[in-house]
DNA sequence: AAGTTAGGCAACCAAAAGGTTGCTCATCGT
DNA sequence: ACGATGAGCAACCTTTTGGTTGCCTAACTT
């Protein structure tokens, strides 16, 4: 039973591509809901929102949504701040650049195994 | 910003950035576990690999490797061909450019999205 | 032909994820 | 001062996910 696959408290930080893969992981799960994809959007599209601008639309209860920005809080893709009893949400762009960079290293060293074996097949 | 973000635009073909973003959330979702990424990393920098092969050092049990595989295929991430008793696993890049060109949507709306916030409130 | 090896299939299980309702609290407008 | 509003908290429910074990089949090896 070695998994022990505890969700790390505080990941609000970016993290390294390729060689932590580990770290990325958060950052795409939490991507990997339409809901939370969504909420992203919308707040890269039309800047900075409230919760409950948010879950206007979300399809969803507020509840919901904030649930789902917690977790994308929890992932360091978005972050919040209260004024006064409202709570406003906006992107953090550096995870999303490092997940980028994660893929970018992925095509690349998929794109070099690609020619060594095209290489060997051709040799 | 980021100076690795050129890409030519012919590759991604899975799913529209950012109008159809929820075509997305399956990829992300697919990278969003530890175990995948790593098994996408390793057939990513090593090239395509049996079942077995990726098993091996993978923590999990074999069943658990080859659902999480079929999870990836069914996300577009990879694709296996049968070869004699074995399958042979391979990445499949055109998914996560796809994914690459969402997350610079992303960014670079919230980039926008930021400036015209600057500019109104120095105006 | 017999044994070994890679993998498919199915049942099953615990935990996590996604969602809901109901209640309370703080803050803002009037 | 008071009602409306935005949000936090908690209990609860259902489905999905990640993992296991056990057995069966196909295909190489000798």
């Amino acid at each position: 039973m070695s998994p022990a696959r505890r969700k790390s408290a505080a990941a609000a930080r970016s993290f390294r591509a390729p060689r932590d893969f580990r770290r990325g992981a958060p950052v795409f799960a939490a991507l990997g809901d339409d809901v939370r994809l969504a909420l992203v959007t919308r707040l890269s599209a039309r800047g900075p929102m409230s919760t409950m601008r948010l879950s206007e639309g979300a399809g969803v209860t507020r509840q919901a949504v904030s649930k789902h920005l917690e977790v994308l809080a929890g992932a360091g893709v978005v972050h919040s701040t209260r004024q006064g009893r409202e709570r406003i949400w906006e992107v953090d762009s550096a995870p999303l650049h490092a997940a980028q960079e994660w893929l970018d290293a992925i095509s690349r060293d998929w794109d070099r195994a690609l020619s060594r074996l095209k290489a060997f097949v051709e040799e």
